[in-house]
DNA sequence: AACGTTTGCGCAAACGTTTGCAATTTAATT
DNA sequence: AATTAAATTGCAAACGTTTGCGCAAACGTT
């Protein structure tokens, strides 16, 4: 199983009667080298199939063309299509990424990204770890090498930051429920500070006020573990009020689905008696009946925009610092769980 | 951003007073070096935070201690569950993974194994694009570089495979259908010679040979595309049979669900009339209601078992060759779709 | 006392690439 | 024809590590 070796610039060189530095520099397009000379080398380098040792390389230039990516789960969809994205356009543009997972342990996370710059990766994506407070340590990477976040995010931390708009969408949903008519309508969010569920708590309140729906604390409902038994366990609350809401928005699709189990539960009819919005567009959302209305991230995109502001910085002058904060576009989808009849 | 350059071996012999091969073998504990030296090296080396630059190792020894994972798709949950298993061993053994996807183009697969191997890779993990032809390029590649399948394997390829018991992980879903009673058994497959979709239909069939239930061609649907969609339409056929099955077997939960959908449409009760059980375990099982049976696959434990199979090849003498099958067990999950009253 | 053996360490080469500088050739200018 | 400038190319060092070999000192054996 010995690995075969490839064929080297010494090769070349002495097949061409050239040295090797001028074999290097032909094949880097250097200005010195005559077009004569350029183009017998690249001939000979296709030829015999040439393609440099990307270690040796690295190893003087302190470039490896690789990109760490940190992400809390590799295996929520949303995540992995963000790595989809950043797969692809990384490819595309002459990088590799490595992938480790830091299953929301802030110390693990903190480990990851250490051995992932003493490694040598060129910069860093990262999606944070759920509690992460440790920002310090964090804090001293980020002047030793480009990392840019994504999705789960922090104001925290001064970085390229690319998320969805966050608020925008969750207005939008929201304004959806109303203009259906719905006035008494709940919000199921997490209680942690969480970047996310702050803004998407924020894009309800703005609904509300703009329309001039009152705000009630008691239609607004938090916890700490955003999942589906949660959606549950606080729609049964909604349902056993005197007062019903008539629609419920979940910050997620699982959530949502949850707050719909226990709807069927109690016979509610959906959308009529009690609409439910979601948030995600996970494939469950098509999967539970009604279907789902939930908000389309595009996770490829996402991953996209984030390899691309990385490796800018990555090429960019040294020392310059890159702060920007960048929205991707989110659409509603509207599906049978908030439709009008 | 200019990178920070780690401490080097040079640096920790200067302050020692050593020579650099010194510090070398006293780091990597070589019976030459006297304990009081590599005890002071070792001090020093943590004080410094040294790092050995894994590049000039690499480079050196042409070692990379980096795994090449490529798959079809790497939003599938399963795929990314078997991902998230290949990560954790990796990084339990002191590799690094890099992840690549096929996007099930044969091309792009050989594509990616090239790029993969000249990149330095130590080893490959793959999982077959579907319609994998083109298997003169990837047995090229075995003889350069040790290569594990899972998941998506071909017997064509002579290397380890690490696959689910798919033959008796059917056996045992169609036999829990037969003990239910259900003598009409249908099955919803993929046409392609895919090997899983092979494995499970013998499956199939050896329990109704065993528990001599007649096979009916007729109960034996097969798609190119087996998705929620064909699951469907493969079930409406089903159902508008003269003796419809009072079972449906497909290979996929999604074909399962689509299936299912179908049933809703005509009213037909699940899992009286017509039962149904899939395959894979994906979240959507539970979100469908009833509840689906489904074959549980340890995504987890193939990325594991892949990877130690992996590095034992990495770690070996060369020229060893390795073809061993191993096969991880599943188990039957019994929901509402199966479940006697 | 003379010899061989072990122990502990250093020298230097090698891995493949890039790059500052020197060296050579060629062309241009006086 | 002589001098200078420009265009090409080569030399050699450097990146950080590992490792075969050699060397010296210390030890043990006759």
């Amino acid at each position: 199983m010995s690995k075969k070796r490839n064929t080297t610039l010494k090769e070349l060189s002495k097949e061409l009667s050239l040295s090797i530095s001028t074999v290097s520099r032909a094949l880097n397009d250097h200005p010195d080298i005559s077009l004569a000379t350029k183009e017998r080398v690249k001939k000979l380098a296709k030829q015999l199939n040439y393609v440099p040792n990307l270690f040796a390389r690295g190893f003087r230039s302190r470039e490896t063309h690789i990109l760490g990516v940190i992400v809390p789960n590799i295996s929520h969809l949303f995540t992995s299509t963000i790595i989809k994205g950043i797969i692809e356009e990384a490819e595309l543009r002459g990088y590799r990424v490595i992938i480790s997972e830091s299953n929301n342990d802030d110390a693990k996370q903190v480990e990851m990204l250490n051995t992932m710059t003493q490694f040598g990766v060129d910069g860093v994506l990262m999606s944070l770890a759920r509690k992460t407070k440790d920002v310090e340590e964090l804090l001293k990477v980020l002047n030793r090498i480009p990392i840019v976040l994504f999705d789960k995010v922090s104001s925290k931390i001064p970085c390229t930051q690319v998320v969805i708009n966050e608020e925008e969408a969750a207005f939008n949903a929201v304004e959806h429920l109303i203009e259906l008519g719905k006035k008494r309508i709940a919000i199921i969010k997490e209680t942690e500070n969480s970047y996310n569920s702050e803004k998407r708590f924020a894009g309800y309140l703005r609904a509300l006020n703009q329309y001039k729906i009152p705000v009630r604390d008691k239609l607004i409902l938090s916890t700490e573990d955003i999942s589906l038994g949660n959606g549950r366990r606080l729609a049964n609350i909604l349902i056993s009020m005197k007062k019903r809401p008539d629609a419920i928005f979940a910050i997620t699709d699982n959530a949502a689905i949850g707050a719909i189990k226990a709807l069927h539960k109690f016979k509610i009819k959906i959308p009529d008696e009690i609409a439910v919005v979601g948030f995600s567009n996970s494939i469950n959302s098509t999967i539970i009946s009604p279907a789902l209305t939930t908000v389309d991230q595009p996770g490829d995109k996402i991953g996209r925009t984030a390899v691309r502001f990385l490796i800018q910085e990555i090429e960019s002058q040294p020392n310059e610092v890159h702060t920007k904060t960048v929205e991707i576009k989110t659409s509603l989808i509207v599906r049978d769980s908030s439709l009008k009849a």
